[in-house]
DNA sequence: GGCAATGTCTACCAATTGGTAGAGAATTTT
DNA sequence: AAAATTCTCTACCAATTGGTAGACATTGCC
């Protein structure tokens, strides 16, 4: 079946176009020629622009939750798992950067579809509060708001890595070395910010 | 005259256009509807859309330097500056979200501007990485790099003063306590990440 | 071979886009 | 009061937008 493959290649060239120009400028006629076919195959396979955007939301929305999923099921706890999911989460931001530039477009408040990714995200974030507010409890995590947390969580790291071209702006160019640095600069950041003040019994 | 009144007026909606749908999806006539005027008045004032854009931006960069400048002025020293400057931004934020969708919109890979908000912003940049390399010599910040630090903080505070649609969209509506809640929260995330590891001696 | 389903295409279309040309007020300068 | 300048307007325009209608090819099935 060509079909479903080329199904398959329009969602990745959109997400990567969404992500990286937003909704409003990518065209499909641009998103057409980038793919090496016509306008209307793309119309055949969506029968809207908005359709399309939507099913794109939906994919990476997919492919975020196995990124999360995958650094969650090591049983590590408390700053351990903040650290496995920072990581993670760079991996891909490294490999898919337009992943994080959809996110960014969606969670704009014009954004046709501001609700479509809050409602997928949402069992993610009732996941993570879970965690958070369990891991405080532990006492192996400060003990703070868990939303309030996660969302400042959520702000430094989304951020860090979207905001590359404010690094390139402001005059330095993002190399593989700064990017490690960078990750490890946030890490350094986050343990501050989250470790006890009594530091806990290690785990057994 | 009138006419500076115009040019102005135009300034203003177009930054708060700008601000919330970004460049792409806001057109001169919608903008000129919501002046009350045509799109030729507009177009007499900025020869093109794009020279509207980068007077905007420069005008956003502008009143950004002012409100830094404001919060920077106070002979303040360590966590006490930087959370003078931080609520500060959140003022900003408060009543004029336009500014920072700008940023947002601007700091984006593919903006049309990219390089220009980073040209106006550069000096305060520097500013506040010299700020924080002498604060941790001094010994009143943890000691890290400075330029990732200062990332850091970027990202944590745009972030999440820009997202509020993230809150939103998970299923808290922001209000005004909750934003209160929210810089509090923020400021305590900070303070644990920047307080110095042996604590310096209280400024006399 | 016939036939229906699937998939991609060409040919259009109405609406919207940023932008030009220049008329016509209003205001200021002389 | 006449002339010049400043400002906003009407009238267009070419290009691009998302989308429709339907022809043409390819495939698998009988």
């Amino acid at each position: 079946m060509a079909g479903s493959d080329t199904r398959r290649r329009i969602l990745d060239t959109a997400l990567a176009a969404f992500g990286r120009d937003g909704y409003a400028a990518t065209s499909l006629d641009a998103l057409a020629a980038e793919l090496g076919v016509r306008k209307q195959t793309i119309l055949y396979w969506f029968p809207s622009k908005l359709d399309l955007f939507e099913a794109v939301v939906d994919d990476a929305a997919e492919g975020l939750a196995d990124a999360f999923d995958d650094a969650a099921t090591g049983g590590l706890t408390g700053l351990d798992q903040v650290q496995a999911i920072v990581d993670r989460v760079f991996r891909l931001a490294v490999h898919r950067p337009e992943v994080l530039g959809l996110v960014r477009e969606v969670t704009r408040p014009e954004s046709p579809t501001a609700s479509r990714l809050g409602a997928r995200i949402r069992p993610l974030y009732d996941r993570a509060r879970d965690f958070l507010m369990r891991e405080m409890e532990a006492g192996r995590l400060r003990r703070s708001d868990p939303a309030m947390l996660l969302l400042s969580l959520y702000s430094a790291v989304v951020g860090m890595v979207t905001e590359l071209e404010v690094q390139r702006a402001v005059g330095f160019e993002p190399t593989l070395r700064s990017t490690v640095l960078r990750r490890r600069e946030l890490m350094r950041f986050l343990r501050a910010a989250l470790a006890p003040e009594n530091p806990a019994p290690a785990a057994p």
